[in-house]
RNA sequence: GGCGACGUACCCAAGUGGUAAGGGAGGGGUCUGCAAAACCUCGAUUCAGCGGUUCGAAUCCGCUCGUCGCCUCCA
């Protein structure tokens, strides 16, 4: 039984899906005004990985993520920019876009924009109006807050808390300061369309309600976000949608922990972010999938060069334990020898179920990847033992499999151990190619066979000073790309 | 001020009632021409502190200290 902690209740709970095999989930996306920093990226991989092991775990899942291509922020940048709001959004949009593709985030299955959507927000809001949970004002709607009795049930806040903290705007024509825009009224110069209230767009939490409940319905079974969408965002959401079609709204709402510099948010006001693209030119995606993937997704998880550098070592490990797998099974002696394989045997038949656990027990990435390293260290452990033999090989490629498996559900671990190596020249800048690696390999193995240590070392210290280190092996010399 | 979360070894981190996963760093060792990798081994009698509940608590409850988040746009 997969358990998930919803925001909701504060507790993990059995999830059930309201259609039993069918999941419908909606996560929100971003407001296309800017490049995408990291924490964008966080939000984005822990919600394809939960999407991803429940299609594993069998579900049919639709997944909708849309697009804010309209808001105020987009306005000012498109002003700034001496542009329109439409070019802005559609160019920061792509860049997103882009750069999930890069990092491996798989595309959800809808990517709806809020402008495509406008007539079902004028029709959600009309209805809102008339059954008396909105009301216009001056070209504008707002909703009335006071209306709606369930509101502060996802945020834990209470509306007279909420009305003496005093850091909510004052509008005198608002009825309430709580009150938030369901439609705007343009101001001169700003993009509109026509509805009953006037030319004006609409405010941003009515898109989510309106394009949910297009794709999904009016109930459905996971919304997501990031943690500081829970409040104004999703409570109003709630607010409006719930209002709108007297059902429970969403069943499970989940929300990733923030990442943290300095044990500070990353966020653009503080200015103490990373975007996207400055990370990817230093690190390999999958580095940063993995150092994602390292802490619980609720969790807040501190940004640093050293985690970063951990996170490679780690996937490290992991190829050069592959690379070492398939030396065996290509070389393995005929004869049956097994000594030590009862751990690994023992291993191989629990580690689907601890596994399993771990991500049924609300997605716990930094536990199944616990169990990962275990079963690298027991098949190395294997392997030390000398074992020989079909029934070895057999052992191994079993744990090659597992490996490969749950490195899929993941989406780390899926590379061949060349194609890793390759990466890191890469990414690491080292200015040599393949093809002079080897012919450098090759002559200190000329070096070596005429026990000319010192210029066989000489090659090595030569390689090992741009960052190439070699490993002798009995049957020939190998090279990776330092690491950490 | 209101609400909420967190505090596990040198660093990161899992563990939500049954006696401390995993990764990195470090000491010692096996292997190796030397290395590297891998493996073995050492390393928290202890989970911020103090009380309480329990046969038993890092895990539940209370208080204290510390850190962070939300209450305004924010993944």
């Amino acid at each position: 039984m997969i358990k998930v902690f919803n925001t909701m209740s504060g507790k993990k709970e059995n999830f059930v899906p309201l259609t039993p095999g069918k999941v419908n989930m909606y996560v929100c996306g971003i407001t296309a005004y800017d490049v995408c920093h990291l924490g964008h990226a966080r939000s984005a991989i822990v919600f394809d990985i939960i999407k991803r092991y429940l299609r594993y775990r069998g579900y049919k899942v639709t997944h909708v993520r849309n697009i804010t291509d309209i808001d105020d922020k987009i306005i000012a940048r498109a002003a700034q920019d001496g542009t329109s709001t439409d070019a802005v959004a559609k160019k920061y949009a792509n860049e997103y876009y882009r750069d999930m593709d890069l990092l491996g985030v798989s595309s959800a299955d809808l990517q709806p924009n809020a402008t495509d959507h406008i007539s079902e927000m004028i029709e959600a809001i009309e209805v809102l109006i008339e059954k008396g949970y909105a009301y216009p004002v001056d070209g504008d709607v707002y909703f009335e807050v006071s209306k709606f009795s369930g509101y502060g049930k996802l945020s834990k806040k209470n509306v007279d808390d909420l009305l003496s903290g005093a850091r909510v705007d004052i509008d005198e024509r608002k009825k309430s300061p709580l009150d938030f825009a369901l439609w705007k009224s343009s101001k001169e110069g700003e993009p509109w369309w026509e509805s009953p209230w006037g030319k004006g767009r609409p405010g941003w939490h009515i898109e989510c309600t309106a394009m949910s409940s297009k794709y999904l319905g009016e109930s459905f079974d996971i919304h997501g976000g990031g943690a500081d969408l829970i409040f104004p965002h999703h409570e109003n959401e709630i607010a409006q949608s719930e209002a709108y079609s007297d059902k429970p709204f969403v069943k499970y709402w989940m929300h990733n922990g923030f990442i943290t510099v300095d044990k500070e948010k990353m966020s653009k006001s503080l200015g103490n972010f990373f975007t996207i693209k400055e990370i990817l030119d230093k690190y390999e995606p999958e580095v940063v999938r993995y150092f994602l993937l390292s802490a619980h997704y609720r969790s807040p998880i501190e940004f640093s060069d050293v985690q970063l550098n951990e996170a490679e070592l780690s996937i490290d490990r992991y190829y050069t334990t592959v690379l070492r797998i398939g030396d065996f099974l290509e070389s393995a002696g005929a004869k049956e020898k097994l000594p030590q394989s009862e751990e690994l045997v023992g291993l191989l038949s629990s580690f689907k179920d601890k596994f399993h656990h771990a991500m049924d027990d609300d997605f716990n990435t930094a536990s199944a990847l616990g169990f990962i390293f275990e079963l690298i260290r027991e098949v190395n452990r294997f392997l030390d033992s000398k074992p020989s033999g079909q029934k070895a090989k057999d052992l191994v490629a079993r744990t090659k499999e597992l490996l490969a498996e749950v490195g899929g559900i993941l989406n780390i671990f899926n590379k061949t151990p060349v194609e890793w190596y390759r990466s890191l020249i890469a990414i690491k800048k080292i200015e040599l190619s393949e093809d002079d690696l080897l012919q450098k390999i090759e002559e200190r193995q000329e070096a070596r066979k005429q026990k000319n240590w010192e210029a066989a070392d000489a090659v090595r210290k030569e390689l090992d000073e741009i960052g190439i280190i070699l490993e002798d092996k009995s049957d020939g010399t190998a090279w990776k790309v330092r690491v950490g």
